[in-house]
DNA sequence: ATGTCGAGTGAAACTCGA
């Protein structure tokens, strides 16, 4: 079973370039981020008559997190984290799919730092880790698929000099996500390119794409029972250098036997 | 050094967020 995680950067632009993805590569379980848009306006037409069951949590104009499951339909375990019940911002969607738990995550990006923007990144990282507790604690094969806004060693940036005063690489944003790992969540594409150089996003700005100045933000954690079945792990970096492409590639595990 | 894009508002060209 393959499942991915795609930041489609706005659905509604995107639509093409989703439903061919969909098409070529056929991916079992489709986590979306950045959809961009008001429950009332998800295209679901479109993404059921490409064959797959969807569930989604939007919000008008930013955010919004989605998942897709190729001839079944997710079953909704949970939207939104819990601890700050006035957060409004739409970014975890959980289902149980295909005997799965699967959350895709759109962490907040946490820009500018320091200010409340980062507090609310680093905030939102603790409550997060407390809901991967409970999902661990229930021994299911579950993966943590999204957009984390975390670059978690200098190896996985073209220039950590470039970005160095960014809260995606700060000590805080790279302690918090180990911590998760600490946990003892895989980092799928981390424990297949270990030596860092994997890039899943590239800047819309100053040439990046064509530079190749990217870095790897789009992250898979998986429990044990999905980590023992890791196969394989991807990034389809052709799909961002498509015409309207997304400024994430889409990036992908391949687990055996479920 | 700089280089972009999507969405909302509102009907062109701004703002915001990334």
């Amino acid at each position: 079973m393959r499942i991915a995680t795609f930041n489609i950067n706005g659905i509604k632009a995107r639509l093409p370039r989703l439903l061919e993805w969909l098409d070529e590569t056929r991916p079992d379980i489709a986590c979306l981020q950045e959809i961009k848009t008001s429950d009332e306006t998800f295209p679901v037409k479109d993404i059921e008559d490409a064959g797959y069951g969807v569930i989604w949590h939007g919000q008008k104009g930013f955010n919004g997190v989605a998942i897709l499951a190729r001839g079944d339909q997710p079953v909704e375990v949970r939207r939104g984290l819990e601890g700050e019940p006035e957060d409004e911002q739409s970014r975890y969607l959980e289902a149980d799919v295909k005997g799965v738990r699967v959350a895709s995550i759109y962490l907040p990006n946490g820009n500018p730092q320091p200010g409340p923007k980062f507090d609310y990144k680093l905030r939102w990282m603790k409550r997060l880790r407390e809901r991967a507790a409970e999902i661990w604690a229930e021994e299911v094969p579950a993966i943590l698929a999204g957009d984390y806004n975390v670059i978690p060693r200098d190896v996985d940036i073209y220039s950590p000099k470039a970005m160095a005063d960014d809260a995606l690489m700060q000590p805080e944003s790279r302690e918090a996500y180990r911590r998760l790992l600490g946990d003892g969540w895989t980092d799928s594409i981390l424990t297949r390119h270990p030596a860092g150089g994997v890039w899943t996003y590239w800047d819309y700005q100053a040439g990046a794409w064509p530079r190749d100045a990217g870095f790897r933000i789009d992250h898979l954690l998986l429990s044990p029972a999905a980590a023992d079945r890791l196969v394989d792990a991807q990034v389809d970096k052709a799909f961002r250098g498509r015409e309207k492409a997304s400024d994430h590639a889409p990036t992908w595990v391949e687990l055996r036997d479920i």
